[in-house]
DNA sequence: CTGGTTTTCA
């Protein structure tokens, strides 16, 4: 910009008056939409020295100028110079006064001008459009005498920005039944209408109206025709329309971008966003944006990076989904780099922003500065509130989520879906049902996957009383099986003893993935139907694509395991890296000794332990000490026991079991030091539970003494209750 | 000279 203005000092002679007026009023422009005041200011000293400024063109655009930058004083100086009044000077006013938001200002010089144009009423119009007073706008619209293309075209749009599509589209029938043309502006808007309404049969006669009209080739029009086309999906036609166009700009090329993205060719999206001649801001936000969504996170990052080095400025909607993307990476380091950046520009109050910060915040576990963020919203809507619920949720902090949750001044389907997602995440499940209660007395309607995270309680508790209950409230919110919801039932079903229903709801599936297949093939195994589970996936295997995966085969292995099928289960083993590709894990191995130590092969299941590429999980050392308890085979307890004790695992099960042997072989100063080492490590025998329904109500009971508020009393019953009985 | 339109997105 500097050059430009000592290119401009440094005039050419041969520059003609008017030329050079011509050159002065672009520049101003240029400043005043860059937002440079200095650079603005030194032109207009320049002007005065060579005694241009009075001159119309030049001191309109320095009345704009100094009304963008609200340099008033400026302005108001100009405004003298003008002698009195003058249409266009108070045309200039008005606009501003609409820009600033001072409409009843605008409003006051519109009523007392002495005579108005078609620029005057159109500014009128758009501006209580823009700030959505639609009914006056109109009654200015009516009124207006001058009603030509751009009024009609501002009345037409405003209605449309404010979902009046129908009302929009009728504006425009009047338009054309008026005996005005309508133009290419008007076409652009009309078609956005179309797409809103998303009315194929219109668009394709307002089309027919453009090629009569002979605006098929406007480069604005085709823009929209393309968008159009996409979301009609109807891509052919808008690679015809593209491919038609003689030039066309950086819209058009953002536009075709992205109906290769929406037809799931992201590949050639990004081949069309590198040989684009002309990339801008939104360019580059749409290509970050389709890869950040289709979860390649890491070329985001990459992109945006780029972007920011070309010299692109990152609009708002490019920074939250660059936030959402760090967010998922965990890159709480970049994330910060570009928090600090955005409070530099200035943008932290957005609460799209915002909100993404908060969630970059949390999802880094760090939800004590995603808190702080959150605090500093000024007006935070349910996204905002949404965000740092689900921040403490999925970080545990389930107090403060119910806190948080509690005090939301306003609440939705997301907010409820979140604090019941969270407390099945973290196994709080009288929590979950008691939720959920309120949540459908609220009147709130689930969405399927607060249902699938429901039924997800359901199976953990194993009620299928509550099960049965949210089946059919599912099927009567009108929501099919789709693989989410039919996999949750079918894995509830199964998990709650009700194996024909699970495989019912299998069965009916329109569409199944590996999921789905997983939890009725362990389904099956857990409910001692093992050789139904293995000719299950024997099925799966002939008939689907879907490639067993790691949790798959482990279902798998315990089907073999509970259906004393031990060689079968070997060879399934031995066969998951070679056929499978799947590289056995602590689980597998861990399946696999149960099973060897179940059926007394005790000695096989210690040298799978002993081959094993890495360390054993503590359960399977305990699996195996389990099989020596049963086979009475003290020597390999013995050495399984020393492993299990060098084991640094947390695992206080292992120990139990460790104790419980030495206790059934009457070794009762190994069972002493066994529970010394468990207190020495700080490991504690984590406490059974049980609990009762009662009303929709869960009790839980632990094992341990004085946890539930009223164990007291529940002894002093029991007591009661025992001495009855002794007396019978 | 001043006014109306198109592309990304949560």
């Amino acid at each position: 910009m500097k050059t430009a203005l000592k290119a401009l000092f440094s005039t050419n002679p041969t520059l003609n008056f008017n030329s050079y007026c011509k050159r002065c009023g672009s520049l101003l422009k240029n400043f005043s939409d860059k937002g440079l005041v200095t650079e603005g200011t030194a032109l207009h000293c320049h002007l005065l020295k060579q005694g241009i400024f009075s001159e119309k063109f030049v001191a309109i655009k320095l009345l704009i100028m100094y009304l963008d930058f609200r340099q008033l004083a400026e302005a108001n100086q100009i405004v003298k110079e003008f002698n009195g009044f003058n249409l266009v000077v108070q045309n200039c006013l008005i606009n501003a006064n609409i820009q600033w938001g001072s409409l009843s200002e605008a409003r006051k010089l519109f009523e007392e001008m002495p005579e108005r144009n078609e620029v005057t009423w159109t500014m009128l119009i758009s501006g209580l459009m823009k700030y959505g007073r639609v009914q006056e706008s109109m009654w200015y619209f009516e009124m207006n005498p001058f009603k030509n293309v751009v009024s009609w075209t501002a009345g037409i749009s405003g209605l449309l920005k404010h979902g009046l599509s129908f009302h929009g589209l009728k504006l425009f029938i009047r338009l054309l039944e008026s005996g005005v043309k309508p133009n290419q502006v008007t076409f652009t808007a009309v078609i956005s209408a179309c797409i809103e309404t998303g009315d194929f049969e219109l668009g394709m006669s307002v089309l027919g109206l453009i090629v009569k009209t002979g605006f098929e080739a406007n480069v604005s029009v085709c823009n929209s025709l393309i968008t159009f086309c996409l979301r009609m999906r109807e891509f052919d036609m808008a690679r015809r329309v593209f491919n038609r166009m003689d030039t066309r700009d950086v819209v058009s090329w953002t536009a075709i971008l992205d109906i290769y993205v929406e037809m799931g060719n992201l590949g050639e999206a990004r081949r069309i966003f590198d040989e684009m001649p002309e990339r801008n801001e939104i360019s580059w936000s749409a290509i970050i944006a389709r890869y950040s969504q289709s979860g390649d996170h890491l070329e985001a990052s990459k992109l945006f990076r780029r972007m920011v080095q070309e010299g692109f400025k990152p609009t708002i909607s490019c920074f939250s989904r660059i936030l959402s993307t760090l967010a998922s990476l965990e890159n709480l380091r970049a994330g910060r780099n570009i928090h600090a950046h955005i409070k530099k520009i200035g943008i932290q109050g957005d609460v799209f922003i915002s909100s993404s910060l908060v969630d970059l915040y949390c999802k880094c576990r760090d939800t004590e500065n995603g808190r702080l963020v959150f605090n500093s919203i000024e007006n935070k809507n349910v996204v905002s509130w949404n965000s740092m619920l689900g921040g403490y949720c999925m970080n545990g902090q389930m107090d403060e989520a119910k806190y948080l949750f509690d005090n939301m001044p306003t609440r939705n389907n997301v907010s409820w879906g979140a604090i019941i997602g969270g407390y099945v995440e973290h196994k709080q499940y009288d929590k979950v049902f008691e939720v959920f209660n309120v949540m459908l007395l609220s009147g709130e309607s689930p969405t399927k996957q607060t249902f699938s995270s429901v039924l997800s309680a359901c199976a953990s508790v194993a009620s299928l009383e509550k099960g049965r209950d949210i089946h059919g409230k599912i099927l009567k919110q009108g929501f099919h099986y789709d693989v989410y919801l039919g996999t949750a039932l079918t894995d509830m079903y199964a998990k709650s003893g009700d194996i024909e229903s699970s495989k019912q709801v299998f069965d009916r599936m329109p569409e199944r993935n590996e999921f789905s297949w997983t939890v009725m093939i362990q389904g099956l195994a857990e409910s001692g139907l093992a050789k139904e589970s293995l000719s299950l996936f024997g099925e799966m295997e002939r008939s689907s694509s879907v490639a067993p995966n790691e949790l798959m085969l482990l279902a798998v292995l315990f089907a073999c395991s509970h259906c004393g099928l031990v060689d079968k289960g070997l060879e399934f083993f031995g066969e998951m890296e070679s056929v499978y590709g799947v590289r056995p894990k602590g689980r597998h191995y861990t399946c696999v000794v149960d099973m060897l130590s179940r059926s007394g092969r005790l000695y096989e299941a210690e040298e799978l332990i002993n081959s094993m590429p890495f360390q054993p999980e503590a359960n399977a050392l305990a699996a195996l000490l389990s099989g020596c308890k049963t086979y009475k085979n003290e020597e390999i307890a013995e050495r399984t026991a020393r492993k299990l004790g060098e084991l640094a695992e947390r695992n206080s099960a292992g120990f139990v079991l460790l104790s419980n042997i030495y206790a059934s072989a009457g070794r009762w100063v190994d069972v002493s030091n066994v529970r010394k080492l468990m207190r020495e490590k700080g490991l504690k025998k984590s406490g059974g539970c049980s609990w009762v329904e009662v009303r929709n109500h869960a009790y839980s009971f632990y094992s341990e003494d004085g946890t539930h508020s009223k164990s007291a009393e529940i002894y002093d019953i029991l007591e009661l209750l025992q001495s009855e009985m002794m007396a019978l």
